[in-house]
DNA sequence: CTCTATGCAAAAACTTTGCAGGGAT
DNA sequence: ATCCCTGCAAAGTTTTTGCATAGAG
């Protein structure tokens, strides 16, 4: 582990266990957001489902972790980085970072999060 | 019915049932999406849930209808208008019609739809 | 010892599917 | 008669919860 992921936990006040580490470190080395299956299919440990949703659960709690919807109604996890959208595609439902930016503010409330659905110029 | 929602059916060749024409009367008053609950405490005749997801899909096909999810994990549904955001409270929940339209051609991908998350205006 | 992380199984929530009956043409 | 729309019940999918055990400090 890390000294900058265990420091990390420390402030979040996160207890490092081994099916945390490893989430994070899965998640870390992440170019996209990543489902639940695509997670486990990376894990060199399998650990249970429901110590998986919890722990993403608190990761997110901790604001590290950020999570959203994709069009086949399952949950896409990704460190929370610097505000940028994601393009889900409703043909192949893959999902891809895209770099888009908006005014926070629309209308009086405030955006965190853009995803736009549509069909990427692969499928086309 | 009116004459143009029968064309519309006639068009899209949906045999016009009292199902379908519920439906289709209650989204076009709709302001907002609607998920099956608020759908169905509008409707005048029960319906089965079955039939109500069946025909919805069938409009989706058709083209007539539009679907996304919200940060609750149900559909919501709307008839196809002219492109606009939605806005996802991920406080109250609520789903607001929003005016912003981008370049619908980001990175090669086509966008259809837009969906921002974050806190409304009446929860900040 | 104590505290909480984990696994297992069951529950939950929302949608979808299989199948048989019923209406419309 | 045929076609396909509908209701009912059961299955499906993904995520969450309850509970007992295991493990760390």
């Amino acid at each position: 582990m890390r000294e900058k992921t265990k420091k990390l936990f420390q402030d979040k006040n996160i207890k490092p266990t081994a099916a945390r580490e490893m989430i994070f470190d899965i998640l870390s080395r992440a170019k996209l957001p990543l489902s639940y299956e695509q997670i486990r299919a990376k894990m060199k440990i399998e650990m249970d489902k429901a110590t998986f949703y919890r722990n993403v659960s608190l990761f997110e709690e901790a604001n590290i972790i950020q999570k959203f919807e994709s069009d086949e109604r399952k949950w896409y996890f990704e460190l929370l980085k610097k505000t940028h959208a994601h393009f889900v595609c409703e043909s192949c439902h893959s999902v891809i970072c895209v770099d888009f930016t908006i005014n926070p503010n629309i209308e009086g409330h405030s955006v965190k999060n853009i995803i736009l659905k549509g069909i990427c110029k692969s499928c086309k």
